[in-house]
DNA sequence: GTTGAGCGTT
């Protein structure tokens, strides 16, 4: 990612400056170097924590559309609803991908029992104020729909 | 700072 190594390289250069504060026998490059490999070590500690907290839920999972969202909402409330009825794996909102607008509608990946849960409660359901419709996603398949 | 039918990203 791009963002994490300019999170590297501001973080090596706060840590050099502290190194160099406190240790002046090192030099700017020596310190720079320390502090990038304790940013990046701390950087890899953060991220395997968060993919360890992200992964709580094993099994078959199914993807869901859901429009007329209104564009004020986060994708933290969208989960918060979603997840009355099933654990929810991500929530993704579709933004323009130049102005990074919302363009009101999004995918929810949860479990597939929660999620057909949630197919048949939270369709023309009135999420603040508008009526967000809740189908099965089309693209990228799921493969088993079996519906008895 | 806007808009309103729709199936998207690493």
């Amino acid at each position: 990612m791009q963002k994490s190594f300019l999170v590297v390289v501001i973080a090596a250069f706060i840590g050099a400056f502290g190194i160099h504060q406190f240790a002046p026998a090192f030099s700017a490059s020596i310190a720079f170097f320390a502090g990038a490999i304790i940013a990046a070590l701390l950087f890899m500690f953060l991220s395997a924590s968060s993919a360890k907290s992200q992964a709580d839920y094993q099994g078959p999972m199914m993807t869901l559309y859901v429009g007329n969202l209104p564009y004020r909402v986060h994708e933290g409330e969208v989960k918060e609803l979603f997840e009355q009825y099933g654990a929810v794996s991500t929530v993704r909102l579709v933004r323009d991908r130049k102005t990074g607008r919302r363009k009101g509608f999004g995918f929810v990946e949860m479990a597939e029992s929660g999620a057909r849960e949630a197919l048949a409660k939270l369709n023309d359901f009135n999420f603040q104020e508008r009526t967000i419709k809740v189908r099965e996603a089309k693209t990228q398949d799921n493969g088993d729909s079996d519906n008895s």
